[in-house]
DNA sequence: CCAAAAGTGTTCTATGTACACCCATGC
DNA sequence: GCATGGGTGTACATAGAACACTTTTGG
């Protein structure tokens, strides 16, 4: 459960150790403070080498996807999280004397969880993917092509609501993807096309908040959102 | 540079014999008899088990795509053809008795290529992905999971080129692009836009043939074939 | 009654799609 | 001169983008 343990086990991947090492590592984000964000641990004693992208204990029976599950679940306490293989990381000038070889995954956690969850993770801390602190290795340019990918899924999947709780405004769902992209978009337009989609279906509830109550939505599951891709050439 | 010798280099890459092993793929698409073929080998004396994908042997102090590369170049004897990763296989069913993780490549190599250098990968035979044979573990899905990518990288990328050599037609370009995505296009959109995106240029030759003689193009490696992509929700 | 956020349609523009005929060469 | 593949433009339909005001609640 604490972190500063688990940020030790990773001498455990050792397979052979001066030739391959092989590790999972986890890119987590959130939406925190208003603000997208990643979850890193300090990579010495509180962090004299900078923080590091949080490492799976890797036991040999276990599938690579699981052990990153696991990873996650320790941190977080969440079971079930939005969890996909991000890039396996095996250049040979990534570390000196030993080849490491990191197969990476990216993670999705819900709003409604940190909050509670967070304190729980010890050492663990968010940082904006755009204020990082010093990482080891190359965790820094990880991270910032896990952010692309998180921008690129959202453009043709519905990967934006595994970052909210299950009921949601649609004011909230805007807001996650204006953070997400960067950039503004239209209100009315926005609404008109993801009910269109119809990949969120109305609750009886309502929120009630500074100004007029907002009707509360969910994601159906079952929907399928499917890619309309623009090719680059028909 | 013989490929029987080659499949048998998987066990070198045995790291730690019951618990895990580690080993680069090569997932490679061409062009062949107007058809896209992926290229197998035998997986025991001549396939009694079946074909695999080609591995390659891992130098230790190598990184995972030079070996890629490499086993490439043995292979088809072709230097910078576009490589890219596709996933890393790591599943416990996959094999009993040990994990077996696979980080595979998927390569696509030029169509007048393989013409002349079928011949030096002795035992390699192409197979179309619709009409695969028996194949070890799980390779069928790998190749079923490369050609989807195949596909969608065709809809946002310039990747075609890839599989055509330096100098080539319209009409080839678009029977590449008929033949991966495995439907028919207009002809006239379809120059249309790729003259417009400004992705190829035309040369001084043109190809003598049974008709009228056809101008000859180039792709333009210095364009930049941006992305467009049409958002799920706006 | 005022502040604050929710909710709602229409017009214009750009992009995609469908479609049929003449042209240059080899035999 | 005919068969074969190369080359060309326009009209219609669909999707995306821009835009401002009314509604409901709490204080």
């Amino acid at each position: 459960m604490n972190t500063a343990t688990q940020a030790s086990i990773s001498t455990n991947d050792k397979i052979n150790s001066d030739q391959a090492e092989l590790e999972v590592r986890v890119v987590v984000f959130s939406l925190l403070a208003n603000r997208l964000k990643v979850l890193l641990l300090p990579a010495g004693e509180s962090a004299p080498d900078g923080w590091m992208l949080p490492v799976a204990s890797l036991d040999p029976r276990q599938a690579l996807e699981s052990s990153a599950a696991a990873c996650i679940e320790r941190l977080t306490g969440l079971k079930e999280v939005f969890l996909e293989q991000l890039y396996t990381y095996g250049e040979a000038e990534r570390q000196l004397n030993h080849r490491m070889i990191s197969v990476v995954y990216f993670a999705l956690i819900p709003a409604a969880a940190y909050s509670t969850q967070t304190q729980h993770a010890g050492l663990a801390r968010w940082f904006p993917p755009e204020e990082l602190p010093q990482a080891i290795m190359d965790h820094q340019e990880i991270i910032q092509y896990a952010l692309r990918r998180l921008r690129y899924k959202l453009e043709y999947t519905a990967v934006g609501f595994e970052l909210l709780p299950e009921n949601f405004t649609l004011s909230e769902l805007q807001h996650t993807y204006e953070l997400i992209l960067g950039e503004k978009l239209d209100k009315r337009n926005f609404r008109r096309r993801i009910l269109e989609a119809g990949i969120i279906e109305g609750t009886a509830d309502r929120r009630m908040g500074e100004g007029r109550p907002a009707q509360l939505y969910r994601y159906r599951p079952d929907a399928v959102a499917e890619v309309k891709a623009r090719r680059l050439f028909p």
